[in-house]
RNA sequence: GGCGCGGUAGCCAAGUGGUUAGGCAACGGUUUGCAAAACCGUCAUACGUCGGUUCGAAUCCGAUCCGCGCCUCCA
């Protein structure tokens, strides 16, 4: 096991992950509000919680992942009324969708994802003992129901992790009077609801849960009150987590801190700009796979250290399509990959010999297992992902670099022999180190196939009228014809097919 | 007003006291019929500005300019 450290938003310090347990590491993070589709900023959230996970697993440690799903909330309820469908079909449908998006940008699911509808049972019981503590009280609200707020003034810490101070809040002015709560700041764990409208019978009446209750109520019965790590979008510091840390230390009296560690990604800029509903510039997850492949996607999302912003760019291409240059430059990242494992794979299935290998063979073996311990001591540092990318890109180009060599030296057999073995071992690496980042999982077939699919079909091309074009091309080049050909490449180069000719005759490929 | 983040070569982006980040673009080279791909080299003694600490600062301290976020729903 090696020591993994993060940054704590708490402490503003470097935090060593470890498991209060001994055994696993307990990890909550805050899922999506499914009132819509996913869009860039939740996938970067789900991929940075991601990476730690894997990582996690990979030095060793046995890892206990909670991501929930809030499908109880006004949005939901506004946006449902909007379509004219019941609320919590419509958090369902998004929730599938969510989670299918998710898994197509890599990441691994959850252990467990749990829905606020599924919980009421242990809501109620955190309220009631809120309540209790009197940390809580309930106001009567017409008709039959009760509203319960929480006592801000009454808990101690509070600001602790957004560092504000109670009243600095009031001063920012921006917080509504509202008679109904005893203090402006008092935030609200119910709310009563008309028996007509949307809501669940809880012993205050019907109504719905509060916001922040959900998650202070689910990450204690998954992982106990003092788990780990607590993870989630940089927007959610406050008022989200302060509230919950609120709520969980309060019914905790005497039980420790909420959470030993709390890690923040950063936000998804579009064109300089927050990505936001009111400007009309959010990029949804499906967006960017229709036009680019997801793991390039991914590979964008890690070329900028988690904490971060990320700046998401568009530019318009023909026919005023959206692109994003950023991916798209991802894109031919992941292209250099898969064409590097393709060739490591190759040269490896030629099978080594015995015998110690060259002095180069040498040299270029170690320096790709110093390019893995590289990327994987970058990930201990506080998830460098960036690094670990321009590791991984080491291990390629040492890769791409002996083989080479090999080919010039393709007499010695020897050498061969030795760059066979070679091949193997460093397209091994490549895939341990890729697989932390939940990079290059498809196979390089698979990938080659799907993304020039795609890159024809958003070109309007056919692979059809290409052969055409290329056998004609060919036939130009064999009688030496190599004005036509080179115009017939000319032309297929506007289209954006990039001709390769080789010894075994011409591929092609599309660019992204 | 309060809290916080950032300004690193043409562009993107690591690095937080002393030896190469990396990528993209551009240009030169090896290779090729010419290309492409791959590899090598150049651009790169870059770190917003001014001062201070230090043998030594992109990195620490102070001041200052600029950009941005949160304080209301947000990943």
């Amino acid at each position: 096991m090696s020591p993994v450290r993060v940054y704590d938003t708490l402490t503003r310090q470097s935090h060593t992950v470890s498991a209060r347990d001994g055994q696993s590491v307990t990890v909550y993070c805050c899922g999506p509000t499914v009132y819509d589709v996913p869009h860039a900023g939740h996938a970067r959230s789900a991929v940075a919680f991601d990476i730690l996970v894997r990582h996690l697993r990979a030095r060793g440690h046995a890892v206990k992942y909670v991501r929930n799903v809030t499908d109880i909330d006004d949005k939901i309820l506004t946006r449902a009324r909007e379509r004219g469908e019941p609320p919590l079909e419509l958090s369902r449908r998004m929730t599938t969708v969510y989670q299918d998006q998710i898994a197509a940008v890599g990441c691994t699911a959850p252990d467990v994802e749990p829905r606020v509808s599924d919980h009421l049972p242990e809501i109620f019981a955190l309220i009631e003992r809120l309540i209790e503590q009197g940390a809580a009280y309930t106001v009567d609200m017409p008709g039959d129901t009760r509203d319960v707020y929480f006592s801000v003034r009454k808990f101690q810490g509070y600001g602790k992790l957004s560092r504000r101070r109670i009243d600095e809040l009031i001063a920012g002015a921006r917080v509504e009077k509202d008679e109904t709560k005893q203090d402006p700041l008092d935030f609200a764990l119910w709310k009563g609801a008309p028996e007509a409208e949307w809501g669940w019978q809880s012993p205050w009446g019907h109504g719905r849960p509060g916001w922040h209750i959900e998650c202070s109520a689910m990450s204690a019965k998954y992982l106990g009150h003092g788990f780990d790590i607590h993870a989630g979008g940089m927007d959610l510091i406050f008022p989200h987590h302060e509230n919950e840390i609120a709520q969980s230390e309060a019914a905790h009296p005497g039980e420790g801190d909420f959470a030993r560690c709390w890690m923040h990604n950063g936000f998804v800029n579009v064109d300089k700009e927050k990505m936001s509903k009111s400007l009309g510039n959010f990029v949804t997850v499906s967006d960017v796979l229709e036009r680019n492949d997801p793991e390039a996607f991914r590979w964008f999302l890690l070329t900028v250290h988690y904490r971060g912003p990320i700046q998401f760019e568009t530019a318009q291409a023909d026919a005023g399509r959206v692109t994003f240059p950023g991916v798209d430059e991802a894109e031919r990242r992941v292209d250099y990959m898969m064409q590097t494992l393709l060739r490591l794979d190759r040269a490896a299935a030629e099978g080594g010999g015995g015998g110690a290998p060259p002095a180069e063979v040498q040299r270029a073996t170690a320096a790709v297992s110093a390019s893995r311990e590289a990327a994987l001591a970058a990930l201990d540092d506080d998830l460098n992902t960036p690094v670990a990318l321009a590791e991984l890109g080491e291990i390629a180009k040492v890769g791409n670099e002996l083989l080479d060599l090999a080919l010039r030296r393709r007499k010695d057999a020897a050498f061969a022999a030795a760059a066979a073995g070679f091949a193997a071992k460093t397209a091994s690496s490549l895939r341990e180190v890729a697989a932390v980042l939940g990079l290059l999982r498809a196979t390089t077939a698979e990938y080659l196939v799907r993304t020039r699919e795609r890159r024809l079909r958003l070109r309007g091309l056919s692979a059809d009228t290409l052969d055409e074009a290329i056998a004609e091309r060919f036939a130009a080049r064999q009688r030496k014809d190599f004005v036509r050909a080179d115009a017939l490449r000319d032309e297929l180069s506007a289209q954006g097919i990039v001709l390769r000719d080789g010894p075994e005759g011409t591929e092609w490929s599309v660019e992204p």
